[in-house]
This record gives structure tokens, C-alpha cells and sequence, in this order.
DNA sequence: ACCTGAACACCGTTCAAGT
DNA sequence: ACCTGAACACCGTTCAAGT
């Protein structure tokens, strides 16, 4: 983990629009999507709201100017000149992002407003960009470039969103209950489902409960990769 | 803007469940999702919030059941017993949840933030139960079930979001302009990108001005197939 | 059992005023 | 140019009181 020093504001420092991403990330790390408020940051910061405003729009453009802070730095990790195959770094750009969402939970709903919100902004191409690369180095046919992309995208969002929802939701559920207990609750939950009704979900239920999420993460992976492999050639 | 009286309401029908989830829908539809208040339904629905609150816990559980009923509505179409392939099938189910997300854009947040949130609730099984029985009809080993399905499901709430937000935000940046001039314009963003960062995205620029919505999402999904019918015979 | 509506605590945002 | 902080409009939620 990182961000050492708290200990209280340097009144010489003066206030920056970093500074103020940086005093969000944390808010949105301790406190969670409901606690990263004007009032908070007011306090943190040791300013009124007024200084913040100066540096920043609104709320809305904070909330951006985070997430493509904390997704920049998740993609800037991978080493992007190695040796390694095209599908080894796209599991590498995809496994980044997951552990981006694992230690910012509030990153999954937050990438998926700003996707869909704004998609031509700096998040989506940056992200577009690390797959896209590795896409194209699979050889895969220009035309299909935008699709095979997207699916891989999408994935992993989604997989990741889901994956950090059940850590936040094993903590809140109780202190002393981890992921395993909390995956074991949902397991049960589903097993409970009305077997009429729900005879599929019943049936995954008990699979749930002893998955490991990289594991079950990168086979996600994998299977879309193998969709997209198969592009190269779509006779038979 | 605003307030502009509502035709009053019938006095006579008491409030219940239903009719607080029903304006809540019709709220949301014409005003989007900062358009949902409890002051606006308190409006709509000639009552006090007290009165809303008696029938429903708080504004989350809310958001649930809306999102609940739009989406059982959403897979309910589907014939569920015809002669359609498995593959067929699954495109109809996902195409469903597309159509419904286009007609209800605000659905596309909602269902992430809510299957993230809590996974193991109504929704989330209800679209598992959807496309597993398909999965599992498609001769895929229980093994890799929950794999399968859940590429699936995550590809189509992502790419269906995605496309509903290039509808909104077309309507938002002018109402004179379209979904294709909407894309143009993401196109020519794109195309501005630096040469040097952003080779590959510059490269898709031109594809997606000019594709088809519908055709491309169903793309996506053959692709993923594409991917768990290899699942079938992993050898080789 | 169901509904009313005033009141509360809190939020994002603005802006005249200071340096 | 940068910051202060009171003030505004609005929000979700509560609750004593009515029927």
C-alpha cells in the first residue's frame, strides 16, 4: 500500500489540482463512493469550497480527473516492449486492471459511468489503446478490430466490478467475515432459489462458493481470447 | 422548467408498491436519472414522502425494483420454448437486454451498480438463469458454466451501455443531431488523438463512424460463442 | 394500516469579498 | 491569480400526528 505521510497540511503548500485528486483518491479509499463529499475535501485540505472550485469544475469533472489518474497509473505498470506474446500482455493489461478495481472498489462503478458517458475521453482510449495493440498483434483482420477490442474491454470491466464487489460486500457484511464466508453466503442464497424457476443458477451455485477470482478471472480471459484467435481464420 | 401540473390523480386508487415503481420508471425515462426525487415522485404520485416510504424502504431499494421490473419485462419476451438453437437463443435473450437498456438508458448504470452491489439479488440471477440454460444447452462442460455465462453477461451489459450512452449523449449535445453525427464526432476526437500514444485507437476511429449498432453488438456476442464452443473439445 | 407534511441534516455550487 | 466562507437551492429521510 502506499500513501505514507498524513500528519496535518503544510499551510505553505499551496493547493493544485493534483493535490486535490490525490486527497479524492483517498477519501474514495477510506471512506468509500459515498464519502468523497466538497465538505470532506474542505476539511481535508484545510480550504473552503470556493479554492476548490478554482482548480476544479465540479464534482463531475473530479470524478473523471480521478478515475484516469488511478487507470493511468494501473496501465503504466505493464513493461509493453518484453518478449512476451500478444495474449500474455493483454492478460497482463486486463489483470492490471483487475487489481486496479481490487484495491479501488469504488473504480468499477466509476469506470462504468465514465465509459459510458463519455466514451472518446482519455479513460476509454487509454484502455482501448493497451488491448487494441495487443489485438492487432494477434493478426487479427482490421475489421474486427473494434469488436474483438470492445469484448475484451467490457469483460474485463465487468469482471472486475463484480470480483470487488464481493470483497467490499464480505466487509460490510460483517468485520469478522471474509471472502470465503461471503461467497459461501451467496452460494447458499442461490441454492435457495426456487428450483422450478432457477434450475441453472442452482446448479452453479456450489461452484461459486470454491472459485478463485484470478483464476476464474483470466479463464474469462482466455475465452474471449480464443473467440478472437479464431477471427484470424473464420473458414474451417 | 417545470412542475407543469400534472393532471391530478384519480384520488380514489391507493398508492401501493406497483405505482410508486411505475412513476418512478416514467421519471426516469423523461428526466433521466438526476430526474428521480422523492420530491418529484411526491409530485407525481399527489402525496407526502411519508406516504412513499411506507411502501418502500429507501431510495436504494427503489432503484432496485425498478431496475427488477424492467429487466423481468425484458427477458420475459423471449418464447423460451421454440426450436431455436442455443446460439439463437442466447442472442435473443442478449439482444433483449439490449433493446432494453436503448429504451431505457439510465438502465445501464443501474444494472451494473446493482449487479456489483449485490449479486446474489433478483436481477443478477434472473439474467444468469437466462443465458446458463442456453450455455449449458450448448453442451458446455459444468466446469466452465459460470466462465461462460459470465462472459457472456458481462459483454452484453457493457456493450449495451455503451451504445445506449452514444444515443443519450447525441441527444444532449444538441437536439438537431443524431446518433450519426454523434459518432463523427467521437470518430473525429478520436482521429485527433497524438499519432505517437495512440496508434491503434486512431486506426478504429474511421470503423466506428460508420458501423451498424445492432450488428456490431451481435459481433460481439458470435465472438464469445465462438469462444465457449470451444470450450466443448479442449484438445487441440 | 396507511398517509400527511413540517422539519432535519447534509449535499453541490455560487459569489461577493478578501489577499 | 488564488483563496475565504457565508449563503442558496435541493436532496433523502424521519416522525409526531392524523385517519
Amino acid at each position: 500500500m502506499t500513501t505514507r505521510a498524513r500528519r496535518t497540511q503544510r499551510r505553505t503548500e499551496a493547493l493544485s489540482r493534483e493535490r486535490i485528486v490525490k486527497a479524492a483518491v483517498e477519501l474514495l479509499d477510506t471512506a468509500g463512493e459515498g464519502g468523497l463529499t466538497f465538505r470532506a475535501l474542505t476539511e481535508r485540505l484545510a480550504t473552503g469550497p470556493g479554492a476548490i472550485y478554482w482548480h476544479v469544475a465540479n464534482k463531475s469533472e473530479l470524478l473523471d480527473a480521478v478515475t484516469d489518474s488511478v487507470v493511468a497509473a494501473a496501465l503504466a505498470v505493464e513493461p509493453a516492449d518484453s518478449g512476451d506474446s500478444p495474449q500474455e500482455e493483454i492478460r497482463a493489461v486486463a489483470l492490471g486492471l483487475f487489481e486496479a478495481i481490487e484495491e479501488h472498489p469504488w473504480l468499477a462503478t466509476q469506470l462504468a459511468t465514465q465509459l459510458s458517458r463519455s466514451p472518446w475521453q482519455s479513460v476509454a482510449p487509454r484502455v482501448f489503446e493497451s488491448v487494441g495493440r495487443q489485438v492487432r498483434a494477434l493478426g487479427v483482420p482490421e475489421g474486427n478490430w473494434f469488436t474483438a477490442t470492445s469484448a475484451l474491454v467490457h469483460y474485463t470491466l465487468g469482471a472486475a466490478g463484480q470480483n470487488s464487489a464481493n470483497t467490499v460486500n464480505a466487509q460490510v457484511l460483517g468485520p469478522g467475515m471474509d471472502r470465503a464466508e461471503f461467497l459461501g453466503t451467496v452460494s447458499r442464497a442461490w441454492e435457495e432459489l426456487d428450483p422450478v424457476e432457477y434450475p441453472f443458477t442452482r446448479a452453479v451455485a456450489n461452484h461459486m462458493r470454491e472459485h478463485d477470482d484470478r483464476e476464474q478471472f483470466l479463464a474469462g480471459i482466455d475465452l474471449v481470447l480464443t473467440g478472437i484467435t479464431a477471427l484470424r481464420s473464420p473458414a474451417e
